[in-house]
DNA sequence: TTGACATGCAACCCCACGGTTGCGTATGAT
DNA sequence: ATCATACGCAACCGTGGGGTTGCATGTCAA
């Protein structure tokens, strides 16, 4: 895991709204995906900026993607987060 | 508090090294980080480059700075990132 | 088989960001 | 009083990232 492809994922706050909507549903078309950053959240956005996001945060190991059909299955994955994080807080036994 | 400074602030790995040091010690001088930096990470780089890391980790609310006679004394605070790690990460009673 | 649809790919644009350069300022030791 | 030092400020530069546009591809329903 590179720290660096997950912390740059983090800084966009379209791909944080992408994995806020990861954490309510695991796993999404693309297109779903899209289509709830749109209405819910009125993000202003292509369908081929979000298959770039799509794309950052798979490097980053945050999603993993599958083909399915005509669709292109998305699916959460929140390890990387939780390596991440512990880095700089000290362990708290409260 | 605002997500997107704390964010941007952690995506250079120059600051993520700073944040290391104040991890180690919470409280560092300018010139002492600076030097930190230089001899303990190898990392190549300027006063006037640093000044400027230090400005964004300020306004995210990850460290705050304090004129102390012809010191510029940097003071860690991990505040913004134990509220920031929590958004993705479901509570885990284990 | 035809056409709508979900996606892939590549080139291009714009601007924020990290870094440098140059100069000015104030503090403190001698 | 002098001078090295720790720092502030502003202008400039080059690169990368987010976004768009245009076109190609593959899947599925009718």
């Amino acid at each position: 895991m590179d720290d660096d492809l997950v912390f740059n994922a983090l800084a966009d706050p379209t791909r944080r709204l992408m994995l806020d909507e990861f954490s309510e549903r695991g796993e999404q078309t693309l297109y779903e995906l899209t289509a709830r950053l749109i209405m819910r959240h009125q993000v202003a956005i292509s369908r081929q900026a979000m298959a770039k996001h799509i794309d950052v945060l798979e490097r980053a190991g945050l999603v993993s993607s599958e083909k399915r059909g005509k669709y292109r299955v998305l699916v959460f994955n929140d390890e990387p987060l939780k390596t991440v994080i512990t880095r700089w807080l000290k362990q708290r036994n409260e």
